[in-house]
DNA sequence: GCGCGTTATGACAGCGCTGTCAGAGTTAAA
DNA sequence: TTTAACTCTGACAGCGCTGTCATAACGCGC
């Protein structure tokens, strides 16, 4: 194993300063063509790379970003993980994960004990872990971030955002395309007071289905554990739609992971999806296209979202000014959801 | 945001040298007890956080170890991704993920720069990143590894397996059970010539099948294409297995992900699980217990084989040598498998 | 020829911490 | 009593890099 090949080594090899070579490698101005060319070969010559603590340490940055989430076994945290990693590895930044399963005090404090080690140049907060105490500690440890999905108040900060108010009235314009009548839609349980984005897109999809002609009292309300783990939480929406009377020949899920399990119990029941009853997702987890059926979901641009995100925390706003991007849903249509049989 | 507070603030409030203050948040020996309550007394008052970099730089560690995979959308790298994270934090270390997609020169040239740069204190390299390029890397910038269920040669490194062999013999134990005799086996396509792991578990499986009573040609081999996606694979190996005449009553998948599209395809055709076709998976991921019915699987101890991985990096072997941790495996019986139906 | 702005370069301090070493005090063994 | 070993402490250099600043060289207009 070769000893370190340090900066001064290449400047001495170049013939120029060490701080020269700085320059170069940060690409900074104000170096002629004949040194750039000198520093470039005595660097591939030498196979130098600069140490990451060292330039940490002199600049002042940590060329890290975070990613906070609550629970990395989710399906979409792994969707935002992959492409950070690669949206990093391409601008030479390294992406750490945060995990603070419960979002209580002592996983705060370690929160904070790990932002002002690192001192990450950005973090990305999941939606899910976006409550006002991580906010608090962000900003209490002076940390720039964005947040993802924000339930709440996306003005508020740095955020990027899907249109999920249009990707639920995509799915209500899909089912009552499909003949589908009597649809279950989820209400969020324990209730949650705000007029959060959820609630809000929930709302409108209700009132579209309204409109396009569905009765009142044939949009009924399941609950959607939104503490539980997605499996229970399908498995107890899956329940309650079984029992219903007149049963809803579909059903929005709001989520891949819980459609999914929703799934699975009504094959458990010997209910057929989609014949017996239609199942819509959201997201378009790896997990819609594993579950038989497929499910129908409104895709979430996770890549683009994440580049989004990982854009502002590189760039920040030259004014302060908190930015929001908003990118479009898309509907998927897979097996899951299917035409109301005549005889019903 | 308040100015950052170095160990040199800690030390004058503590009235002790700098060098104490590092004793202390280091845990060194040779400090009196009335020194070490009043660092610590100065560092709970001033919120004294240590600077990775300035530590990173000054000890020549990083602090940090990596996670080397291919493909971080499988379902075994998040198990190990996430116990890993947890078990770092533990220990105040950050885990840093390599990916490299597909494992070519290019790719090993970025891995080789981020080596060097981040100066991992030791990395877990995954099966399928197990190649002799990838070891060839670590070992030129003397990184230390530690190779999770390698295929080959497991006492060349540290390295931690599971008892694979035995894990298949209880695959094929319980099929056997179930009354089965016409069951399919996968075989690695395109072929892999060495003796590996996996190939080596196979054919004692078969032994085992013989052994027990079954006969030479109801054994019988379907492509296991592990070049492709997992989905691709099940796909590909479904119809292999549906084709068959006679059928095999079951199929051994060896991956949960290949069992569950397996799985998948055969509804599609009409074909019940488990009542027409028993599956079996490998490994117990999540997805084992999503898909409908959900998989009987060999769980692998993911937890206990991340422990047992960074447990290994952090104390390296006082003499050098290689060591090897072995795992049990637990067949995990679920509904995807079945007693073959008198009338077949 | 002078002043001014722009371009190019290196000297040097210092980021925040730890390794090394010297030295002082204290105890145990010879 | 002397020697040796162990315990405790701080001074100081320096890890590898970048920010700051001084300096020099080069136009350009007057």
């Amino acid at each position: 194993m070769k000893p370190t090949v340090t900066i001064s080594d290449v400047a001495r090899q170049a013939g120029v300063s060490e701080k020269t070579v700085s320059r170069v490698v940060n690409g900074e101005s104000y170096v002629s063509e004949a040194k750039q060319v000198a520093v470039r070969a005595a660097i591939s010559a030498l196979g130098y790379r600069p140490n990451v603590a060292a330039r940490s340490l002199a600049a002042s940055r940590s060329f890290t970003l975070g990613l906070i989430a609550n629970r990395m076994d989710a399906y979409n945290f792994r969707a935002l993980h992959t492409s950070g990693v690669r949206l990093c590895s391409e601008r030479g930044l390294h992406l750490i994960v945060e995990e603070l399963p419960t979002l209580g005090p002592a996983e705060m404090q370690r929160l904070e004990k790990s932002l002002r080690q690192v001192r990450y140049e950005g973090v990305i907060v999941t939606q899910v872990a976006d409550t006002q105490r991580v906010l608090d500690v962000l900003e209490r440890t002076g940390t720039r971030y964005v947040r993802m999905s924000p339930l709440l108040d996306p003005e508020r900060s740095d955020s990027v955002s899907v249109e999920v108010a249009e990707g639920y009235n995509l799915v209500a314009e899909h089912l009552y395309a499909l003949g589908h009548r009597r649809i279950a839609l989820p209400v969020l349980t324990p209730r949650v007071r705000q007029r959060n984005i959820i609630n809000e897109a929930l709302r409108q999809m209700r009132t579209r289905l309204l409109d396009l002609g569905c009765a009142e009292r044939d949009i009924v309300e399941v609950p959607l554990l939104w503490k539980a783990s997605n499996m229970e939480a399908g498995l107890t929406m899956a329940r309650a739609v079984l029992e219903m009377r007149p049963r809803p020949t579909a059903v929005f899920a709001m989520q891949d992971e819980v459609a999914a399990s929703l799934v699975n119990y009504a094959w458990s029941e010997g209910v057929n999806v989609p014949r017996d009853l239609s199942v819509v997702g959201f997201e378009d987890d790896d997990i819609a296209r594993v579950v038989w059926p497929p499910l129908t979901t409104v895709r979430q641009p996770f890549d683009e979202m994440t580049a989004a995100a990982v854009e502002l925390l590189v760039n920040p706003a030259a004014d302060g000014a908190p930015r929001s991007v908003t990118l479009p849903s898309t509907l998927v249509v897979r097996q899951s959801t299917g035409e109301v049989p005549d005889a019903a």
